[in-house]
DNA sequence: CCCCTATGCAATATATACATTACATTTGTT
DNA sequence: AACAAATGTAATGTATATATTGCATAGGGG
């Protein structure tokens, strides 16, 4: 696992298409950045971990 | 200021060009990044993070 | 089983991160 | 002041993050 945003995500039963929605992303690119298959600009993984209430080092350090 | 990345780079006595060498980008992206012109990716933010001995947090968490 | 919602996935298009090159400017040192 | 090293900056090119559309699949509740 490259990331937490999905365990996170599901944890606050939310939706790919809710977090994308306020994170004004599809819900493609929230989909394929949980599986890890691409590499998120600093400024989404900023607003991603604000929606779920985490910070960057939560969500995306040291998680391989 | 946007990030920690250039006080911390001064801080270790290192100049923009050794920072870039070692996280394999050029001189001018880590110029651009210290200045907060752009929007660095998530892998380029966790190469500079461990060159500096720092984490994610540490260097571009709620900076602004 | 049948819906319905959430997620996966693929093709193509667009925006932008980053490279490359080159030159200007700043800053420190003698 | 003069020189050198570090940094700023601008133009153009390339790679890739993200959008868009559309359809397939998975999984839970009736």
């Amino acid at each position: 696992m490259k990331n937490k945003v999905k365990f996170t995500r599901m944890e606050q039963k939310m939706t790919q298409e809710q977090l994308a929605r306020r994170v004004r992303v599809t819900r493609q690119t929230i989909g394929l950045i949980e599986k890890g298959e691409y590499n998120p600009t600093l400024q989404l993984c900023v607003a991603i971990a604000k929606v779920l209430g985490k910070t960057l080092d939560d969500l995306f350090w040291e998680v391989e």
